[in-house]
DNA sequence: AATTTAATTGTTATAATATAACACTATGTA
DNA sequence: TACATAGTGTTATATTATAACAATTAAATT
């Protein structure tokens, strides 16, 4: 069981704010989102993303420096994230395939590194952008 | 078989540099240390950067904004990409896994989204660090 | 060889992303 | 209450990356 974290205000304000939004939002776009909040400065912001992140009901979209609410019950503890990016659109959806994760939570290379963590982003086009 | 591709003076004397060192290396840290050598501007380095990810002759590590040799011959067109990363002493390795690739390149989602690339990066700690 | 086309370069300026440092406040727990 | 821990608000600054434009070089075509 997972423990239930509170969220603070600052925390609670921003990801009302992700988890709304149908794409990934970037730290800057939030910030100005919530400015009218009271949030006024990049480091509330960024301390927040960074919280929500380490609990697991946010990820960052490394490659998009971009925020999205977690909608996937399997990776919570934030170590086991897989997403899928319209490289048109940027539409980005959390994969949640129970054969990819069981692949990659077993998966050891040649040098016996222990993993604690991973993070997988596939590119292509959705299909949407397949059929424009 | 691949094209080969004839490095400008740039692209020479940064993929030189990355390709020497044993670890990843940051755009700003690269600019540093080709100073000397007249590339003086941000751009000259973000631009021998880009063409040679383009290439596959270094890969981006996405999670550390860091750039590093590629050194295997499975991912030259810059698609497939596998790393581990190590928390503590930040050793990057690239993975070169045939069962790995294959599974990922041959990975479909619900959506049926067609993947034309992807990239992996794995968290943990390296055999130095874990006996630490 | 001359022409033209695309890629690369050099440069200045600036945008976008992220953190340091410090004083203060709230919250949970002993 | 007293203590520890986490979060807040603030200013300043560090780090990462791109825009715009003119000049140059390399490669492909005539």
């Amino acid at each position: 069981m997972r423990k239930e974290h509170n969220l603070t205000k600052n925390q609670k304000i921003i990801f009302d704010l992700i988890d709304k939004s149908p794409q990934p939002l970037k730290a800057y776009s939030i910030l100005y989102n919530v400015q009218k909040k009271g949030i006024k400065a990049p480091l509330q912001v960024y301390r927040a993303l960074d919280k929500l992140v380490e609990i697991g009901k946010i990820h960052k979209i490394e490659s998009r420096n971009a925020f999205i609410a977690c909608h996937n019950s399997s990776c919570q503890v934030a170590k086991a994230t897989a997403f899928s990016i319209c490289e048109i659109c940027e539409k980005v959806t959390e994969i949640s395939s129970a054969g990819l994760s069981k692949y990659l939570a077993n998966f050891k290379d040649k040098d016996g590194m222990k993993y604690s963590k991973y993070n997988l982003e596939f590119f292509g086009l959705c299909k949407k952008c397949t059929l424009k």
